[in-house]
DNA sequence: TTTTGAGTTGTTCGA
DNA sequence: GTCGAACAACTCAAA
């Protein structure tokens, strides 16, 4: 009898360690993806084309044997197995929170129909690395040591005569999806699809690896791998990456590995505190004073603070559904400590846009910012966009390409156009604060928080 | 149990 | 222009 193989974050046939457990008590196979409205409707038409390109890719890669159902999981799950007449439901363990509460309902619904589980969108699954004493881990520098030295496995073959068998999809599911993905207005998005996925990935290792330590900090270069939308729905494996890499000899390599123990390490965090999402991971934060200015946030989120690799920033976003990570870090620390704004307020509005935003990565690489998650962090960790943009972008190039208004200036005006004589000719916005007297405030505020308690 | 060294990504100031 | 110190104490992880 067939098993159901139910694909979420696994947006790919290649290293997927389900299909072998759906496959070792019989060759036949049903895959499915459930359009769940929960996830659907709230997203964006970007990031919702962006699945979508990926669902019609994914059923390409799966010889047009793609079933795609929409509804509630909980409802849609049994009644496919019953349908096929499946014994089994073959997932990866979802670690995020919601997918987590998700699952403990369509298992307790499914009865008599075995509930599998097989692997997870991360090289080592969150919750299983302890400290000596059985702890979480709370700093990074532990936890990347014991995720190396746990290690995991090669990537997954494909078990040899897996059948594909066709279950038929809800037909309007497909025209939702053909429509997201082609709505008006998107941006140029990646290619999407693993063997798209795959080849960015061989173009990174062959042009991008050996400089990544430094050009990976750079926006104004290609020097990043632009894994992360691919990451994002599991349309390639970290594993899979991770056996490229271990095999390497590139310098950057290393720097690459780190960052995917990153987000395994957010992911841990997040597995450990789900309401982490929502509330400062320090409760000790909890404390500090915070600002709502929906003006000043309107102009943050538009890319028309006056602080031009903050607006360069946000427009790339607002542009393409992605921004460079230095830049990520710039824009955040200019909302959160420069505009005084709670992270949430900034962690939304990636959420909403970015292609790639990862739940985990996403919440504490803005607590992280914010001072209120990991990493003890020194508190007067302020970044001066001006120096970060001088520093990071020193030709201006990409405050130039992002922000037209900048576009006729040398690259020391783009950095600073109070300071140039035609910095304001073509109507780029006057800086919303002072930057230094900001500084002063988040300083002090967070004084205030150490003595408030 | 106690102790010790360490902790992603920064900025400013003064010598 | 360069460089090192200062910016707070605190918590974590492991010996």
């Amino acid at each position: 009898m067939p098993g159901v193989v139910w694909l979420r974050r696994d947006l790919r046939r290649s290293d997927l360690p389900l299909l072998q457990t759906a496959a070792s008590h019989d060759d036949r196979v049903v895959v499915v993806f459930v359009l769940d409205p929960v996830f659907w409707e709230p997203a964006g038409p970007v990031r919702k084309a962006w699945l979508a390109r990926n669902l019609l890719a994914l059923r390409e890669t799966y010889d047009d044997r793609l079933c795609l159902r929409m509804g509630d999981p909980v409802k849609v799950i049994p009644k496919l197995a019953a349908e096929v007449g499946a014994v089994s439901v073959n997932v990866s363990t979802e670690t995020e929170p919601g997918g987590a509460r998700r699952d403990a309902l369509v298992k307790a619904a499914l009865a008599d129909v075995a509930w599998v589980e097989t692997g997870s969108p991360y090289a080592v699954t969150p919750g299983r690395l302890r400290t000596a004493t059985g702890g979480e881990f709370k700093v990074f520098t532990p936890f990347g040591r014991a995720w190396r030295q746990h290690g995991w496995p090669g990537p997954a073959t494909e078990p040899a005569g897996l059948e594909l068998l066709a279950a038929a999809s809800d037909a309007e599911a497909w025209s939702i999806v053909g429509r997201a993905a082609q709505a008006d207005g998107l941006p140029t998005m990646p290619e999407p699809g693993e063997t798209a996925a795959l080849t960015r990935w061989a173009h990174f290792l062959e042009q991008g690896l050996d400089n990544y330590g430094t050009d990976r900090d750079r926006p104004d270069l290609d020097g990043t791998s632009l894994m992360s939308p691919y990451l994002k729905f599991g349309v390639v494996h970290p594993r899979t990456l991770l056996a490229d890499l271990t095999h390497s000899d590139h310098s950057g390599a290393e720097r690459f590995i780190t960052e995917l123990a990153w987000r395994e390490f957010y992911a841990d965090v997040l597995h450990h505190h789900p309401e982490s999402l929502e509330q400062d991971l320090r409760a000790d934060m909890a404390g500090l004073a915070y600002d709502s200015d929906p003006e000043r946030l309107a102009a943050w989120q538009q890319g028309l603070t006056g602080y031009p690799i903050v607006d360069a920033g946000m427009r790339q976003l607002l542009a393409t559904g992605w921004m460079h990570n230095r830049v990520r870090m710039i824009t955040a620390s200019f909302l959160t400590k420069d505009l005084h704004h709670w992270w949430r307020d900034g962690a939304r509005w990636f959420e909403q846009h970015l292609i790639d935003a990862d739940l985990a990565s996403n919440t504490h690489g803005w607590q992280w910012t914010a001072g209120t998650g990991t990493d003890a962090a020194p508190y007067f960790r302020v970044f001066n966009p001006t120096l970060q943009g001088r520093k990071f972008d020193p030709h201006a190039d990409y405050i130039r390409r992002w922000v037209p208004e900048l576009a006729h200036l040398d690259p020391e005006s783009a950095h600073e156009p109070w300071r140039a004589p035609a910095g304001y000719a073509q109507g780029y916005p006057e800086r919303i604060v002072d930057h230094a007297q900001e500084r002063k405030i988040a300083l002090a505020r967070y004084q205030a928080r150490r003595l408030g308690d």
